[in-house]
DNA sequence: TTGTACGCGTTATCAT
DNA sequence: ATGATAACGCGTACAA
C-alpha cells in the first residue's frame, strides 16, 4: 500500500501538490501533473478513504440499513435494485448493512453507518418506533430518510404509501365484482403495514354495509407456508368464501398452492388478490399483479429528495407519495371470474 | 459530533486513557474508569470508525460485491440473509456494493470495499475473469474470496459447486423416469454457470446414448420472461417433447406459465425441472424444488474460512465444495408424473 | 496506573 | 505554481 507521500517523492514534488493534481482542485502545471501521474502509475497508489473521509467528513456513499429479517421477501432485491441504480447515476455508492432483529440492532446499524460518515443513511425499518426515529434524525446532522413510515415530527425525512387506501381499492374491487365473502389474510401484525391493510379491508367493507365477520380475517406472517396455513385455518371455520384478499403475493402464493392442492381452481371459484407484485407471482394468476410494489417506488423517490437535499441546497419537501400511490393502486380488470 | 479529546478533558484525564477505557487493552482503575464512562455518557460520545480504522488498518467488517444485474434473482435475497446471519454471529458487519455491470466497475468496488480497509472482501462475479480475479489476489494483502468460479492460482481462495453435476444428474433423473425428448433451456451464455449446466444435460444425454438434438435446445436469459419465449421457440421448432429443463427456477417458473396458459398441465403432461430453489417456487410444482440452491451454500462456506481465517491462523483449506454439493444435488422423487 | 508524543494518510490553509 | 505545516480523531509505544 503506497501513500500519497511515496508518490510525491517518486515525482519530485510534495504531498500537496499531489493531492492537488488527484482532487483537480487548485493550480497545477501541466508538467509537473504529468510526472505526477507516471508516479502514481508506477507505485500502483491508490488513495486511502479512511484518511481523506477523515480530513474531509465526507464519504460520497450512502447507506441503508434493513432488518434482515426483511432479506427474505422477494421483493427486498427490487429494493436494492433500484437504490443501486440511482446512486450510480449520481456517482455515489450504495452501502447496505444489516438491521438484525431489534430495534437497537437498527439503531447501531444507522450508527454504524454515521461513524463510517456516510452522507446519508436510508432505513427501511421494522422495529424502530416513530417516536425513537424522530429523535434519531434531531441528534444527527446527517440526512437520515425513513421509508414506509410516517413520522410525526420530520415529516420531510419520510416517505410513505396509503397501504389502508390500497387494501381498501383491492377489497371494494372484489365487492364490485359481487363478492361478499371476502375472507382476508393479515401480515404479521406487529408490522404496521400488516395493521393498516386489515383497516382498509373492514372499511371497505363497512362502507359497502357488508359488514366484518371475523372468522373471515385469519392471521398470516408474510410467508408463502403462511398463506398455506391461512387457507387450512379458514377451511376448518366452516366459512362460505368467495374470494381471498392475502396482505402479501407470498401469502397469496402459499394459498393459491393450498387451493390448489384441494382441487379449486383459483381463478374461477374463487377470486385471490395480494400486494407486492413479485416477480415471479404475476405468472400465478393475472389477478396478482393488478396492485404494484409500492416500495421500490418509496425507495426511489427517497434517493431522489436525498440527492437534492446533498447536491443543491436543502429544500424539505414534505411526504405527499401517498396521493400518487393510491392513484396507481387503483386494480385493473384482468381476467377476472367470480 | 464530540471528540475523544473532549471526554479526557471532561473526565479530567487523558486521551490515552479513554482510549484504554474503550478498547479494553492496558491498565485502568475503576475509579477513572467510571469517570471516564460517565463523560461518554454526558458527552454523548461516539468513536470516529474512519481515525479508529485509519490508526489500526483494520474495520472489523467484511464486503460483499455482487453485481447489480444479479439483485433480481429471487435467491440473491437469500445469500444475503445467509451472510449477514453468518456475520453477525461472529461479530463483523458485512457491508454489500454494488459491482454494477462491467468487469471494470466490479474491479472497483472491490477497490472501494478495501480502500475502507474491509477485513476481507467477497466477490461473487459476473464479469471478472478468473485471471483477472487471481492477479487481484495476488496484489493484496487482505483475503479476497471468490465464489461460484474455480481459479487456476488462488484455489484456497474460492470456492465453488459442480453445476455440470448437478444438470447431469437432473437429466439423469428424466431420462430414467422414460424421457427421451429432453428439451433445454439455458441461461444467458456469457455466464460460465449456464455453459456448465448445458454441458451436464449434454453429457447425461451422451452417456445414455441418446445423443443431443440442437433443436431441443433454446437459449434463455435466467428471466421469468425468457422461459416463456423459450416454450415459444421450442413449440415453433415442432419438435417432440416430454419435459424441460430449465437453467434456472424463473425460468422454469415462465415456462410453467406459458405451459399451463396453452392447457398444458404440466406434472402430468409434461415434467419441468429448474434449479435453485427459490422461495415461491415450491408452490408451483414439487418438481421444481428437487434440486436445491446451491449459491447460499456456497456463501455460508466462504464466511466459515473467512472467519477462521481472521480469527485463527491462516488455514488454507483448498476449494472442496464440489463432492458435498454433488451428494446433495441428488433429485427427490416427488410426485412426478412423466 | 496514567500521561506524552508520535504516526496513520489525507485535505486545506497558509506562505513563498 | 508549489511547499511547509497544521488539522482530522484515534491507537500505542514509551516514559513517568
Amino acid at each position: 500500500m503506497s501513500t500519497m507521500l511515496e508518490v510525491a517523492q517518486k515525482a519530485g514534488v510534495s504531498k500537496a501538490t499531489v493531492s492537488r493534481v488527484l482532487s483537480g482542485k487548485g493550480y497545477v502545471s501541466e508538467a509537473t501533473k504529468d510526472q505526477v501521474y507516471k508516479a502514481i502509475e508506477e507505485a500502483g497508489y491508490r488513495p486511502n478513504l479512511l484518511a481523506r473521509n477523515l480530513a474531509t467528513n465526507k464519504s460520497e456513499c450512502i447507506g441503508l440499513v434493513v432488518t434482515n429479517t426483511l432479506y427474505n421477501g422477494s421483493y427486498f432485491s427490487e429494493i436494492l435494485s433500484q437504490a443501486a441504480k440511482k446512486l450510480e447515476d449520481n456517482g455515489r455508492q450504495l452501502i447496505l448493512v444489516d438491521g438484525k432483529h431489534s430495534a437497537q440492532e437498527e439503531r447501531e446499524a444507522i450508527q454504524f453507518l454515521l461513524d463510517l460518515r456516510c452522507d446519508a443513511v436510508i432505513i427501511y425499518p421494522r422495529f424502530l418506533t416513530i417516536d425513537e426515529m424522530d429523535e434519531i434524525i434531531d441528534q444527527h446532522k446527517q440526512p437520515i430518510m425513513v421509508v414506509n413510515r410516517k413520522l410525526r415530527k420530520h415529516q420531510s425525512h419520510c416517505i410513505c404509501c396509503d397501504h389502508k387506501g390500497s387494501s381498501f381499492l383491492a377489497t371494494k374491487y372484489l365487492i364490485e365484482r359481487g363478492h361478499n365473502d371476502i375472507a382476508f389474510i393479515t401480515g404479521a401484525l406487529d408490522s404496521p403495514t400488516a395493521i393498516e391493510r386489515l383497516a382498509g379491508y373492514k372499511d371497505a367493507l363497512n362502507q359497502y354495509h357488508i359488514g366484518v365477520n371475523e372468522a373471515l380475517i385469519v392471521q398470516g406472517k408474510w410467508t408463502p407456508d403462511s398463506g398455506v396455513s391461512a387457507v387450512e385455518a379458514l377451511l376448518a371455520r366452516q366459512q362460505k368464501v368467495s374470494a381471498i384478499l392475502a396482505s402479501n403475493d407470498e401469502m397469496a402464493v402459499g394459498a393459491m398452492k393450498k387451493l390448489s392442492d384441494m382441487g379449486i381452481s383459483v381463478p374461477h371459484e374463487i377470486s385471490l388478490l395480494g400486494f407486492d407484485n413479485i416477480p415471479t407471482a404475476p405468472y400465478l394468476t393475472p389477478a396478482l399483479s393488478s396492485i404494484k410494489d409500492p416500495v421500490s417506488d418509496m425507495i426511489s423517490e427517497v434517493i431522489s429528495r436525498l440527492i437534492s437535499m446533498l447536491d443543491g441546497g436543502y429544500l424539505s419537501r414534505d411526504n405527499i407519495f401517498t396521493s400518487q400511490l393510491l392513484e396507481r393502486n387503483s386494480v385493473s380488470d384482468g381476467p377476472f371470474k367470480s
